[in-house]
DNA sequence: ATTATCTATAGATCTATAGATAATGC
DNA sequence: ATTATCTATAGATCTATAGATAATGC
């Protein structure tokens, strides 16, 4: 197994054998910690899962809270700019009278496509963030990475809803982004839940639902 | 220190001595839990904040798993409880004709009120019990404590939306539960992102909110 | 020559068990 | 007598560093 992955990597330029390496590092990093977090995956299970030697991961990210840190970065540029984009087009489609299901729409549905569409490394990642977003470094990681698009979604929904307070608008937020890190978590919990009604890979279904019901939720904040 | 604790427990039965103990116990292992998880957390870290001994915890719990359970059940039965109940007067109350945001305050404004109202230790167990519900084990203590209370919710808010898929309940009640998660983790992210106009512990401004945001957003997936 | 990868290993934990000690119990 | 608590310790990890080997690079 492992020479075989080995003897894969001949033939390679050194600047190709260490991206090859990188990502699959990170793939094998942002699946483990997905499942156990953290603290609850060692250097070596994911050395283990690649197939190369534990120290590699210490030449090539330093340390444990650097590999972290390295699978939190990678992918969080591409939807928190994905988002971005869709946002501004939204903004810039709706000109002055934007609505909060079409904001939601850009902030909501461009994300759930992407996880959906990206395959398994999506998908992981999203368990990932979801359980990292629930943790102190987590948490302080999403502030870096994400608090742009945020702040954009807001801007519009503020338009949207002239008159409503900051406040109403943050705790707003506040639920949505709840609502989505249950999603992307995917515990399994709604599927037993509902005895096999739901499943928790099902992002469509959560699509179909999701801007609407939020959409619905912030307009009943009214006054 | 420890001898203060250990002076403290002189001149009392057994029987108290162990029930005090265990008390400790739980204690630090729920706020040590809560802010790094199963995996982040080492008996050591639990016995040196008690100010007992590593392997008295393995006296009374057995194994890490255990006391990470008994943690979780200690105050589930609580909530549980408070909450079924909460439902079951609603559900008398109400009749023939339950309101959405009826259901949802008796589920959402009750378990609200007992982590404000309970101090430190209900506070904690919010943060440990959000934090668990992300992650692989905890997801199926949740199953095991909370589902007759959920599907109780369910039961009702059948009640109030005739006509409505099973399929939309649950994950209407999915977006609930992440919103409620959300809250009770206190990761202080709506602190930052909201520039200190919101506070991760004012569960008050996430009662006034919560019921009627999300009675709206169920209202919102007709048809 | 440079860099990707592996070997060997130090030093620091961590969990759990066995057995001793010191309280309370009757 | 029973049980709460502590001491000592085995055995298993785990992280990170130093230094060797084996590729690619020019």
């Amino acid at each position: 197994m492992a020479s075989e992955v080995v003897a894969k990597r001949r033939g390679r330029t050194k600047a190709e054998q260490r991206a090859a390496s990188l990502e699959q590092i990170l793939d094998a990093a942002e699946y483990l910690f997905s499942k156990s977090g953290l603290h609850g995956v060692t250097l070596r299970d994911v050395a283990a899962r690649v197939g190369i030697h534990t120290t590699l991961l210490n030449y090539y990210f330093k340390d444990k809270a650097n590999l972290f840190e390295a699978v939190f970065a990678r992918r969080a540029a591409v939807t928190s700019g994905r988002r971005m984009r869709a946002l501004e087009e939204y903004e810039a489609k709706a000109g002055k009278k934007p609505t909060v299901e079409g904001a939601l729409r850009a902030f909501l549905d461009t994300d759930l496509d992407l996880y959906y569409e990206g395959g398994e490394g999506w998908m992981n990642y999203g368990a990932f963030s979801a359980r990292a977003s629930n943790t102190p470094e987590g948490a302080e990681l999403m502030d870096v990475y994400f608090d742009p698009v945020v702040l954009k979604l807001i801007s519009i929904l503020k338009k949207a809803l002239p008159g409503y307070s900051d406040e109403d608008l943050f705790w707003g937020y506040h639920f949505v982004t709840g609502a989505l890190m249950n999603t992307l978590a995917r515990t399994g919990r709604i599927d037993r839940l509902s005895g096999g009604i739901c499943h928790s890979d099902d992002f469509p279904a959560v699509k179909k639902r999701m801007a609407r019901f939020m959409a619905a939720g912030f307009l009943a904040l009214k006054n």
